[in-house]
DNA sequence: CCAGAAATCTTGACTCGTTCAAGAAAAGGC
DNA sequence: GCCTTTTCTTGAACGAGTCAAGATTTCTGG
């Protein structure tokens, strides 16, 4: 994933091809599961000029476009991926808030087939693992980094 | 689940029986998936007084202690639940962000065994449904009731 | 290469869910 | 009932995200 594809990819999508939307794409595929502040941050390394809610309309665009994922792991804020379309899950850290990759052992589209739905229409099904890191494990002090304390 | 059970519940938990935190049970039973506001109007029905503050505290703790269950789906505020223990899953409308519950047809654990958890330990793996509600299926114009958009 | 229309970005104010902090009130053990 | 501790009220504050208006940029077509 060069910037050459970059561009290709926003053409494909039927967007224009500008300055802070490569250096958002270029951002996010550095920093896999960053947040929109952590996006803004390494944007700016490269082009300081660009305004916080450019990020945020980018983001929003790329996400809508299907170029970038969105996941949002509860009592965390917005983050952001380039693996797109192989809906692969995450694991999350109840302690610092870390992301990981999981490909779910169960198949392709994992739990796909709920029981009874209620009459819902589903398209997707998103699985996250919660759970202790590596670090948190070992270390007596966990660092103290996300916004609010997991779900139990 | 009477108001009996629900001091037993808070007595076991060792927490102490007040007014907010039973009109808070009431008002999560009576209102499956209700977020922070809609809790706060329903207790605020029965008990005038008690603070937005209280509210949360109250969901808080009994959070904490396993009594009820947070769950936050991607783009939406925090939401409640009296079911609990049971590990089930739910399913979000992507329009209107109606959330209903659905027992996971692959087990009592589905999904739990992730493939390469990069030394994680996990100990919870939480399923996200994503579609579209029978309701906002048949509407033409869906409500907009959520506050952001869907990841796609 | 240049002009025009449409999309995108900058600036700055603002909303809303949630948290923080300090003091008042209530719960429960003795 | 009294005392200690927990819980609640009050009121301010925080931060991620959104809204809106005007300036810039992109890209199409001449």
């Amino acid at each position: 994933m060069d910037d050459h594809d970059f561009e290709h990819l926003l053409r494909g999508a039927e967007l224009r091809v500008t300055r802070p939307r490569l250096a958002v794409l270029r951002a996010v595929r550095r920093h896999p599961h960053a947040d929109t502040g952590s996006v803004l941050a390494a944007v700016r390394v490269e082009q300081p000029a660009v305004s916080h809610q450019a990020v945020y309309d980018v983001l929003g665009v790329l996400s809508e476009s299907g170029l970038v994922r969105r996941i949002q792991p509860a009592g965390s804020v917005a983050r952001y991926e380039l693996r797109v379309g192989d809906n692969h899950h995450h694991v999350v850290c109840r302690s610092c808030g870390e992301v990981a990759d999981v490909d779910c052992a169960v198949g392709v589209r994992p739990c796909l087939d709920a029981s009874d739905t209620h009459g819902f229409v589903i398209d997707e099904a998103e699985v996250t693992y919660w759970g202790t890191c590596p670090a948190c494990s070992t270390d007596r002090t966990p660092s103290q980094s996300r916004t609010t304390e997991g779900t139990r």
